[in-house]
DNA sequence: TTTATAATTGGAAACGCTTCCAAAAATTTA
DNA sequence: TAAATTTTTGGAAGCGTTTCCAATTATAAA
């Protein structure tokens, strides 16, 4: 491997000139430059990061933090994430999370020390699956960190998320406007704070509509079909006569609306149905699913270009205020 | 942040002992490793990964280089790589191959180089979206690379693939095992080599069996559920009066089903189907999917850790010759 | 106790780069 | 033309490690 001093005898100038065409600043005449440029050309000189980085103190990597990386989303999301940082020369380098933290409960910071040490400009921490509490922590020794799809209030700005909340009530409001009345629901996932939201906002917008919903017209889902399965059976079971379900993710409304058609039970005829995500599938289940798109791909473009402007003084514009769209399709069915 | 010479100080030792304990290697007695440890943890010191890639030369980073990281298992993979990566202390940087490579025709080594350059001790080269050609190529000045999902014969020990003709072959004999003599086929992406192969197989199976197959039965299709529910309306438009149909992906399959089912034509009491991949959704479609499970996570697990004993001298057990499977759920009618 | 051997130790050199500064060259001004 | 100013240039110093080797210390053998 060719080094800057090799390029720098080749073109019969100082290592200091060579820097400087390099990284284009410092003053060049055109005529060094040519000649620099030709010997780079011949050895095929490319820099050495690691040299690079022990004096610059750059390492033009990204870290992301997550414990989502299976999701179908996630992926899509990650995608966006490493195209936007490829396309400013900059890499990303990936952790899950979750591993390890089952083994310790100091794990998710280890895993972020990990991360860091191991030379990220910033980070990315995506989800709600490291707590409020370890994030300040860090944040305050690495301030160079973005939440997405997380909030706290503390670091608002470094902050991309939406309002699940409102998604939610958005979801209820559509039953309602449908003449629903006898509503029940697959919750997401509980333990996260946006699947909770959601589930408010659910709850809030019935509350507001004077539509009432008692305890045993609610499943705790955990996002996966396995458990959408089960949940619309157990509610079935309860023989509670609703005519709609608010399924807090699209695997969870797709695994319900098989389980419905395979125990002769149509959809949206007999019974309601909308999820949330719209995932890729939806519009291709039968029937097509009426659900909350949710704005994932935005926020995280928004995320990376914040760490981007800030770490590489960029100027990247910056969406904020991601918008919740209802997707009508042909879940839901109108009773009033 | 403390340095080695910090922590040398502090210990009141030379640097040559701080960094045989760090490192583990080499011999130092118990008295001042513990004393050496100490000083580690009240600076809490962390050893600066440039300084060290620069003159051990190793990164502690495996490189995965891909066109396809949003599809569903493709994330599932990943995590696959990750967790594997994360237990032995290393990390993954990830490239999105496709997205440089509509700019220009040497994008794809392009972005191999930065991966390289970055700082990768070695690649894993996930799909066959990057020429034989250009693989063998870099293979000689970079010999640390795998493939995943891929086959060049030269270079047979590092690719980690299974057999989609025979994948495919198995596909097309269980519908003729049941009876299906009208078959039509949703192929999957044809300018994938994989694609292509489990179309081969199924085609060269329905030979083997003496079931004509005539090209108005077939339909090119690219993966997509999109793409998947224009072929099935393309080929019912065709009225050739199949009984089955082959799909070259479950999406394709799952669209397939949908587009069926909308059309009231039963699957499978009027048209059987059967997928490929086994996508988790599979089982919980209506009717659930009978497909080919592959076994992707079993070729990433398998792949990576080959890298890991070239890379870092270890000795990991690693797993050949992954089996397909042919999963049997309710979307095939035995008709004979 | 002395000598031979083995284990431990400290620190200089090297890794390949950026940054800085003083020196040299080119340009402008008087 | 000479002096003042600006632009360009070369290379030493330093970034934080690992590795090597010579020196020191501990241990075993005689």
């Amino acid at each position: 491997m060719a080094t800057i001093i090799d390029v720098a005898k080749l073109a019969g100038v100082g290592i200091g000139s060579v820097s400087r065409v390099i990284n284009g600043k410092g003053s060049v005449s055109e005529k060094t430059k040519q000649k620099i440029n030709n010997a780079i050309e011949a050895l095929n000189y490319k820099p050495n990061n690691s040299a690079r980085s022990l004096v610059s103190k750059k390492f033009n990597t990204i870290g992301i933090w997550g414990t989502e990386l299976a999701g179908t989303f996630n992926s899509q999301t990650l995608r966006v994430i490493d195209h936007e940082l490829i396309n400013h020369g900059k890499h990303c380098l990936v952790t899950n999370g979750d591993i390890s933290t089952k083994d310790n409960p100091n794990a998710a910071i280890q895993s972020v020390d990990d991360l860091i040490s191991k030379g990220c400009d910033g980070i990315i921490f995506w989800g709600t699956d490291i707590s409020n509490y370890d994030i300040t922590y860090i944040e305050k020794y690495y301030p160079n960190i973005v939440l997405l799809n997380n909030h706290i209030q503390q670091i608002d700005e470094k902050c991309f998320y939406f309002d699940h909340y409102r998604a939610g009530y958005m979801a209820a409001q559509h039953l309602v406007d449908n003449g629903h009345k006898s509503i029940a629901c697959i919750t997401g996932d509980l333990k996260t704070e946006d699947g909770r939201q959601r589930h408010q906002g659910f709850l809030d917008s019935l509350n507001d509509n004077a539509v009432a919903i008692s305890p045993e017209y609610i499943v705790e889902g955990d996002y996966s079909f396995l458990k959408g399965r089960q949940s619309i059976l157990d509610l079935l079971k309860r023989d509670l006569g609703f005519s709609a379900v608010f399924c807090g993710n699209d695997k969870t409304a797709m695994a319900a609306i098989s389980t419905l058609v395979i125990n002769q039970i149509r959809v949206p005829e007999d019974i309601s149905i909308v999820g949330y995500d719209d995932y890729d599938m939806a519009a291709f289940t039968s029937p097509s699913l009426t659900t909350i798109r949710v704005p994932f791909d935005d926020m995280a473009l928004a995320a990376v270009r914040y760490l981007l402007n800030n770490l590489y003084d960029l100027n990247l514009t910056i969406q904020h205020n991601f918008q919740v769209e209802l997707i009508q399709r042909n879940s839901v069915k109108n009773i009033s």
